[in-house]
DNA sequence: GGTAGACCTGGACGC
DNA sequence: GCGTCCAGGTCTACC
């Protein structure tokens, strides 16, 4: 068994930077509410290890950031400890140090006492594309169900019995049907198998997309041509490749212009005027905006951390959310919207002196 | 360039 | 328990 010891960002918090967005409730991820600790199998040189990563001594939301422990359910060669200390940095955006953090709180202070700023994401960019796809034209449910199957009936499975996110290449060579069948992804299947296809071949485009050297522009372009995303995939994409810039506007987008934001009108003009509302954030446009929601969703259900991965999967459906937000009432929304005007105005001014820096 | 309709699955709801 | 309706983003055909 190896046990690896990283050190994070001084202002990193396990609980808080991995239940920041609604990935860390997928399979094979899984959050233990009680011990503080993530629990999944990566794919290290092609073979598969369970691990479980947490931070002794940690507090949720506040204190200093301690040692993170990942506890490896096999002894890992030296190959495949440089192999996890990239995938477990992507996943929890340890790259992104306290001072990125501090850039993006120059442009939205809101988030600076809570600290919000990191995103959770996967270990590959591949399982990262594959959880966008499986989250477009369904519910919640139905996202937490495929990735879930893709898991069982795809993964390879650890010496301590965790199952890996399928590779490239296991999607691939899997049929249309199977991933229809046994996976339940519709209509997504042959989408999947083509995404795998690419990935699996080292397409010259995938080298471009985590290339920080590619534009942003240019980045939409490339995640367009992929089967299955469209713009709204494509900008989702973009924020877990640490573009901020584009909004991935969606239904929650409208739900959240609507109800928090106060705007009236159709979905199409409501998104329209989202898409503005956030434009004076700038390049950290989409961090202000998930945060906003995110806190929203916390209101609702409480501290993600306190989430419960199966639970979660019935309760983020659209009805339910309608009818808790109906629930929190009009007050709270009268008194956001008239606050939400106001820090639009705030960020405008502040992007002005801490673009440079963010 | 813009728009309509098909694509699937699972939750919600009525009976 | 069963049938029906609805939500959800992308893709293709058509104007």
């Amino acid at each position: 068994m190896t046990t690896l010891r990283l050190m994070p960002p001084r202002d990193y918090r396990l609980a808080r930077d991995v239940c920041s967005y609604g990935y860390f409730l997928l399979s094979p991820n899984r959050w233990t509410i009680h011990e503080h600790t993530l629990t999944r199998a990566l794919l290290l040189g092609g073979k598969p290890a369970g691990v479980a990563i947490s931070q002794p001594g940690a507090e949720p939301m506040s204190g200093g950031g301690t040692e993170l422990l990942c506890r490896f359910d096999r002894a890992l060669t030296k190959q495949e400890i440089a192999d996890a200390r990239i995938q477990i940095t992507r996943m929890l955006r340890l790259d992104e140090d306290a001072a990125h953090i501090r850039s993006f709180h120059r442009v939205d202070p809101r988030w600076k006492k809570l600290g919000r700023g990191r995103l959770f994401r996967s270990p590959t960019l591949f399982e990262d594309v594959l959880k966008t796809v499986t989250s477009c034209n369904v519910t919640w449910p139905g996202t937490v169900h495929m990735n879930r199957r893709l898991v069982e009936v795809l993964g390879k499975q650890s010496p301590g019995g965790l199952k890996t996110f399928p590779d490239p290449k296991t999607i691939a060579d899997a049929s249309p049907l199977l991933l229809r069948e046994r996976c339940r992804v519709g209509y997504r299947d042959k989408r999947i198998v083509e995404l795998g296809a690419i990935f699996a071949s080292g397409d010259a485009a995938i080298t471009k997309i985590e290339d920080p050297a590619t534009s942003d522009d240019d980045l939409h372009e490339i995640l367009l041509a992929l089967p299955g995303v469209g713009p709204y995939a494509a900008a989702n994409i973009m924020q877990l490749l640490g573009r901020y810039s584009r909004l991935p506007l969606d239904t929650e987008s409208v739900r959240h212009g609507r109800t928090i934001l106060g705007f009236r009108g159709g979905s199409k003009q409501i998104m329209l005027r989202v898409k503005r509302h956030f434009e004076p954030f700038g390049d950290q446009a989409f961090r202000s905006y998930w945060f906003e929601m995110w806190h929203h969703y916390e209101s609702i259900h409480g501290p993600a951390h306190t989430w419960d991965r199966d639970a979660t999967g019935t309760a983020f459906t659209a009805a339910k959310l309608n009818a808790a937000i109906k629930k929190l009432g009009e007050k709270t929304k009268e008194r956001k919207a008239s606050q939400a005007s106001k820090r639009a105005k705030t960020a405008k001014a502040n992007l002005g002196s801490a673009g440079s820096s963010a």
